[in-house]
DNA sequence: AATCTGCTCAACCGCACATAC
DNA sequence: GGTATGTGCGGTTGAGCAGAT
């Protein structure tokens, strides 16, 4: 089917906005508490623009939390970090850095940063090393790697749809106290179970990061908390009940081992529904830290290769 | 001074998804 | 279940500017 124009472009502006114009659709949203419906807003307010351009306008100009001027080293260090794990999604990016837009940081990516990467002889779409016959040097996949990237999109699709819900834009600041989970888990009993059961049978659920962005894939949201929180969940709820049947639909059942200390007493209400899903992703108190994308690999027992295949180490 | 070139960034476009009917 | 509509997202474009020639 066709989809309709968002508006009847007929007699509307395009091009750069007026200050006037600007100020037309603040007082507007101000004085309406809010922008309602961006296709009747243009009417509603006196503006000669489409919805849709009254909306980014908005959002990426006029909102009052806007942070203007140029990108701190944190802020682009973050933004090669978080472009590893999720790739060109430039709105979960956004949701991570305060004040920024996915345009702007869309923007920063394709004029700097992107050259910095090629510059360093690494490639701005995988983050691996580009070797001179033009191909790139893949680290062997390994599934635990991949699961934490998986798992930290998801958090951050989740984080992201629930500051946009909550029209808040306060992140929890960065700690350092967990900054090391994932390689606590890792190097963990746990762990172990989890390298085993994957070298097994979970060949169903192992999509690189990139799969993990689809909702209807295996990497969704619900799809991956079920399957990554059983070990996330273990290490960190202590004396709760066993339960097998939380699991990914597409999957097998998580080795007894793994559900050691996981709480599923609730898991059956749980396992289908992605808000629940989100909930026990949430509460998991690993809260924004991306630090251990930052943490010096040497200071873990941790082979380098799993953290360096997966670009988790910043080029700057 | 005129022209060219490269860069930046605001804005547009088309598609996908979610939701309502 | 099918269709219409609203919204969000990512890719791309082009005007404006600065520096080089």
């Amino acid at each position: 089917m066709g989809r309709a124009p968002c508006c009847d472009k007929k007699g509307l502006k395009k091009g750069p906005w007026t200050p006037e114009e600007d100020q037309i659709l603040v007082d507007f949203i101000k004085k309406n508490g809010g922008h309602g419906s961006w296709r009747s807003l243009p009417k509603l307010a006196g503006l000669l623009r489409c919805g849709k351009s009254c909306r980014l306008r908005w959002t990426n100009y006029l909102r009052p939390d806007i942070k203007r001027g140029p990108f701190t080293q944190e802020e682009e260090k973050l933004v090669i970090q978080l472009h590893g794990i999720l790739g060109n999604r430039w709105a979960t990016i956004a949701s991570q850095l305060p004040g920024r837009t996915d345009n702007e940081i869309k923007n920063l990516w394709n004029t700097h940063l992107k050259k910095r990467l090629m510059g360093m002889g690494l490639d701005p779409q995988t983050h691996e090393l580009i070797t001179s016959c033009s191909t790139t040097v893949k680290a062997p996949a390994s599934p635990i790697t991949r699961h934490m990237a998986q798992w930290e999109s998801a958090r951050l699709e989740a984080e992201a749809r629930l500051s946009r819900e909550s029209s808040l834009f306060n992140p929890i600041p960065l700690g350092k106290s967990d900054s090391d989970y994932f390689l606590r888990i890792w190097n963990s009993e746990i762990g172990e179970s989890f390298r085993k059961f994957n070298r097994e049978d979970k060949t169903a659920c192992q999509s690189p990061v990139s799969q993990a962005s689809s909702s209807t894939k295996c990497g969704s949201i619900s799809a991956i908390t079920t399957e990554i929180s059983p070990i996330l969940l273990g290490s960190s709820i202590a004396g709760s009940n066993q339960n097998e049947d939380n699991e990914c639909k597409s999957c097998k059942s998580y080795p007894e081992e793994m559900m050691v200390g996981y709480d599923t007493s609730s898991s059956d209400e749980l396992e289908d529904s992605s808000d629940s899903a989100l909930q026990m992703l949430l509460d998991f108190p690993i809260n924004n830290d991306m630090s251990f994308l930052e943490e010096d690999i040497d200071k873990y027992s941790t082979p380098p290769a799993m953290l360096t295949e997966n670009s988790f180490i910043c080029p700057l």
